[in-house]
Parts: structure tokens; sequence; C-alpha cells
DNA sequence: CTTGACCTATGGGTTACACACAGGTTCTAA
DNA sequence: TTAGAACCTGTGTGTAACCCATAGGTCAAG
């Protein structure tokens, strides 16, 4: 099957079908003739993987790295187990990142309610922002 | 003061600060005899802004309309809170797909505990992702 | 006068694609 | 049979917010 087939097929654009190829996450046969991408069923199936893994957090090298393992009769599952696990904490901190900017968010609003606009002058730009909370001294526990 | 000390005291790396004076949010003055730019405490003040409306999930680009507003002599202020309303929105399901991912992820480590790793065939290239439901189906409500 | 710390501008790298382009191929309907 | 649609190819560019490397100029101190 071709590039558009297999992108309906899998469920995504044939951009990403080619993004894929290119960076050899896929490894399609040539036709000889044209020299058009043909695709089997079981890169179907890799494309699945692909997804699934993507979904689960994974970056385009990294499954990269497992498909090799893979390819090569490794088993990649200690990998993606150490990477997996390697993960989790940075989404973790991702959240909690964006969970407390939401807070910031909701706070500015709800405070800003019972603030006038004010024109800026050269001491003030927006007292909106302004009156917020120093943003220095953010990588203080490395 | 130069870019170093302006860098320093705002507490951001020296190429955050020339990154900002390229994108025009800070304009110094520029030394007459070697080009070095120049900055006030007006810009320190100003650099902190950029901070604290970073903190705030503004991008530069957005950072850049509101100062240049402020710098007309226009309340940036309707314009600060019809971003932040359309934004946090976003960082709400930003939230909720890192929260839902963070679940597939654990999900996946714990039902990982009772399986073997299993050596890839032409069928299963890792047990582990190939075990997890389908990712078909991801945009269906637009 | 030389070192070392600073400055400059420019260009390339990062992520996971999306999009545009120019040109070749295949399918379909008239 | 042929025109046009719909597909294919590779290449290059853009995205966000910087980081890093390079080559070369500047400056204070010893």
């Amino acid at each position: 099957m071709k590039v558009n087939e297999l992108a309906k097929r899998g469920g995504v654009t044939p951009e990403t079908v080619r993004h894929y190829a290119r960076e050899r996450l896929l490894a399609p046969q040539r036709h000889p003739d044209n020299g058009y991408q043909l695709f089997s069923e079981t890169d179907l199936e890799r494309l699945r993987f692909i997804q699934r893994a993507r979904k689960l957090g994974f970056s385009v090298a990294e499954i990269r790295d497992i498909l090799t393992h893979a390819d090569q009769g490794d088993s990649p599952c200690p990998l993606v187990r150490d990477l997996l696990a390697s993960r989790l904490p940075q989404i973790r901190a991702r959240i909690a990142e964006l969970e407390a900017l939401a807070e910031r968010m909701e706070l500015a609003m709800d405070s800003w309610q019972h603030m006038p606009d004010g024109s800026p002058n050269g001491h003030s730009v927006c007292r909106l922002i302004e009156s917020f909370p120093d943003a220095t001294s953010t990588k203080e526990t490395p």
C-alpha cells in the first residue's frame, strides 16, 4: 500500500507517515519503476505501535531506538521500562508547573476584577502584571 | 549596564537578554564607540515585567504586543485580560492531557510488573507496548 | 602588552511534524 | 485517447524560545 492508504488506515496524516519514513521508523520497500514507497501490513502494525508509544510519551528518537533493538532481535523491554520510569517524574513536574501557572492566572483574573486598568506611565507598564509576585529565583533547587 | 549585568540582575542568561533585544522586547541604547548594548534601570524593570508575563503563560510575541501598546500610551490591560482568558482553557486542557498521559504510563508500569519481557518476533515488537489500548480515534470530537 | 573576561553578529540545533513547491505518475471519465 | 484529478517524489521552510559555537572586536588589570 502507498503513503495515503497507510496514513488513512493508521489514522495519521500522509505527512506523518513520510516523516516516520524519513526518520527511519518505517522502512518501506520501493516500487522499482516509480520509486513510490510501498508499505506492508507489518508496517501498519509498526505504525500503530509508534502511535501507542507516542501516546505513552516516547519521542520519535526513542521509538527509533526501541524499534532498532527489536529489529536486531533484542528485547527492548528493559529500555522501554527505563525510559518510562525516567519520563514519568518529568511529566509529573510539568503538570505541577502548569497547575501553578493556571492558579496564578486565575488569581490574576480574580484580583484584577477590582482594579482600574491604569494607563501606563514610565514606572508602570500595566498594573495588572506589575502587581504580581516576583519572578526571580526560579532555579534554586538543582 | 551591559548584557551580562542586566542578565545577572534579572536572573536570566545573557543569551536570553540578547534574544529579547533581538525580538525588540528590549530596546537598549548603543554605545556610540563600540556598539555595545546599554541597558537602563527601566530596562531592568521591563525585563522583570517580561519574566512575570512569561510566568503567566504569555508568549514572547504577545509580550511584545503588550509592551508596544504600553509604549504608545495605550492601556494594554484589556488585551492582557483577553489573552489570559483565552489561554486559561488551553492550559487546563494541556493539564488534562498530561494527567491522562501520566495515568497511562503508571498503568503500563503496573501491568508490566507481571509480564515477561518477550523477545520480539514478526508480530510482537515489544509486548509491553503492544498490550496497550488502541491509539486510533484521537480527534473524534472537534 | 598580554591575558582573560567581556562584547558583537551570524548561523545552526532543538521537537514533531505541517506546508509549499516543482515535477513525475497513475487513475478516471468523457 | 486524452485531459484533469489525485496521487507520488524530494527538498526546503516554518514553528517557540531559546542554547551553543564561531570568529573577531573591546576593555580593565597586572
